[in-house]
DNA sequence: GTGAAAGCGCTAACAA
DNA sequence: TTGTTAGCGCTTTCAC
């Protein structure tokens, strides 16, 4: 015997009100008398009734539910975004479909696309590479949109980040200042805009502002992942470079245990800053320095904006730039 | 002017054929002529329609949606599993709803109660501590679930994990095999199944088929986070303890940086073994002997035992047992 | 304050 | 092979 599930119809009989009023107090509506509110509370509460969110989008056209395209869950800097986003989600009733993404932009279109056919409210995206056709089907999509953590150059569409090339000038510069000239700029790929057209500017006009002429060849990509930094370390030590920046806590992990491991101490004879201060910053030893970016509360800032953009609230600032900080551990001196 | 949605009653006038017909070649039905095929084909692209899976949803009663609860997304060892669940669950043409709980038994059943409501069509779930009145939610649902690396003492519900016990009293041989008496079992929370019914009964079955009187006073409960393990460092070192089994990557992580931070070397003077092997294992300094769980695989094999049971096809095994290894590196001898 | 009824956009019999 | 027609379970005018 199949379970045949309550509906609507079901309370409204049993509670002797129309339809209409039984939806009437499910959302809140407050033209409904006391009485018959309870009366219908008390009925919806002894049939175990569940309004079913599907038909009640279709009805509505909202879904309460926004869809949330990541690199990669397992990514660190990542999944305390989307942690961020869950938390602020939930506080606004809304749930998130999450979709890995890989940074690859077939998989992106193809996800952005089902998310819209699932008639998301709102999309959070999260992504290195935002290239034009991406750009073209977020306008075309008609669907509120907001990156977190994610820069787009053309600044198409809201987002909340951090200044990063400010961010990463400040870090060279103190590496200048503790007497580093040869100083490694360590990145993921520079098809990425965060890296190519923040972050490097950041640590060239460092380097500029300091009288140190930017050598191409202190510029490494990668793809950005432990083992990259751990075999970049032989390069590092090949070229007599004495500090790096790397664009990203994985990576700088890799250097750092890649330097340690073939017997270079940290901070004396190398130091190194990261970027993301993920937990694995503190976890590493020497403990790493690093930008502090508030991961959390980017994600949670851009959920935020994306409820306002839905409610279609006024915005004051649609390109939301977070402080940062920079704590000095042990792998600087 | 708002954008109307184009919807599968335009594809079908323009066509010239009936809603039925589009609705046929949208979800592959043979029952149609190549001819006409193509000509609705063509129609769909030239008014970019994209079907409306709510409407589909409500129709069919099926809405290619399941629904993921997971303790934190920041914690490496679920959001690997939740990467293993997103891309079997993307092959299979579904998406995944992701909720955080953190472990906690309302959050738990709020959430449960969304997800049912927005009728996904499976539930994956993840999480340590299994009570009854959740297994009861369970059992009312009337919704497929599974278990990804997380145990029910009941098996109430299909799920798939590893040998909990079994890893861990191997682990506790070979550090008594290495000369150790004095063995801690660094724990997360005791309210958890796998702690408590499955890793420590391992630990202690290991210490008596050795010979070795359990005491309880090497049992340590903690929290299982990284600042918890670095804090028992200390109580270790106190107690003339010379070896541990941490059940977490992070904990066992903060032991190690406590141990080696106060000045006792491993695995000299300390062995230590964890159980997850998330990418941390590896990173830590000495690197983490551990437990080798296939992590991505126990959620792949999950959500693909969840497609099983959404299509009802035979399930032979409902309670699946995945291999697990040992990998010996450097904090133990 | 409450009810009647028309959809929301699609699927799935059932006919033809 | 194709079309007609009920719904799916809810929201939302519009009356009263």
């Amino acid at each position: 015997m199949e379970k045949q599930n309550v509906t609507i119809y079901d309370v409204a009989r049993e509670s002797g009100v129309s339809m209409a009023t039984v939806s009437r107090v499910l959302n809140g509506n407050s033209n409904v008398r006391q009485a018959t509110k309870e009366k219908v509370l008390k009925v919806i509460d002894a049939l175990d009734y569940r309004p079913n969110a599907v038909a009640r989008g279709l009805a509505s056209k909202k879904t309460t539910t926004v869809g949330v395209i990541i690199p990669d869950v397992t990514d660190g800097y990542f999944s305390s975004l989307a942690r961020g986003i869950d938390d602020i989600a939930t506080m606004y009733k809304y749930n998130i479909i999450l979709a890995n993404s890989d940074d690859n932009p077939d998989k992106e279109a193809s996800v952005l696309n089902t998310l819209l056919s699932k008639q998301v409210d709102g999309i959070i995206f999260m992504g290195n590479e935002i290239n034009d056709d991406l750009r073209a089907d977020f306008k075309r999509s008609d669907c509120p949109i907001v990156l977190a953590g994610s820069v787009d150059i053309n600044n198409s569409v809201p987002s909340v980040n951090i200044d990063y090339a400010d961010a990463v000038k400040n870090e060279t510069e103190r590496l200048i200042k503790n007497g580093n000239s040869r100083i490694a700029f360590a990145s993921g790929s520079m098809k990425q805009d965060v890296n190519k057209e923040y972050r490097l500017k950041g640590y060239v006009s460092a380097l500029e502002n300091n009288g140190i002429k930017f050598d191409e060849k202190l510029v490494f990509e990668t793809k950005g992942t432990y083992e990259d930094g751990y075999d970049l370390a032989e390069r590092i030590i090949n070229d007599k470079i004495t500090a790096a920046v790397a664009t990203n806590d994985e990576l700088a992990a890799g250097i750092l245990n890649g330097m340690t491991d073939r017997g270079v101490s940290v901070p004396q004879d190398f130091e190194l800053f990261t970027s993301n201060n993920t937990k694995l910053a503190k976890m590493m030893r020497p403990q790493l320095s690093s930008i502090t970016q508030p991961l959390y509360d980017i994600g949670a800032v851009a959920m935020r904006l994306l409820t306002k953009i839905m409610n279609k609230e006024e915005i004051d600032n649609r390109y939301v730039v977070l402080g940062y900080e920079i704590v000095e551990r042990d792998s600087t001196k």
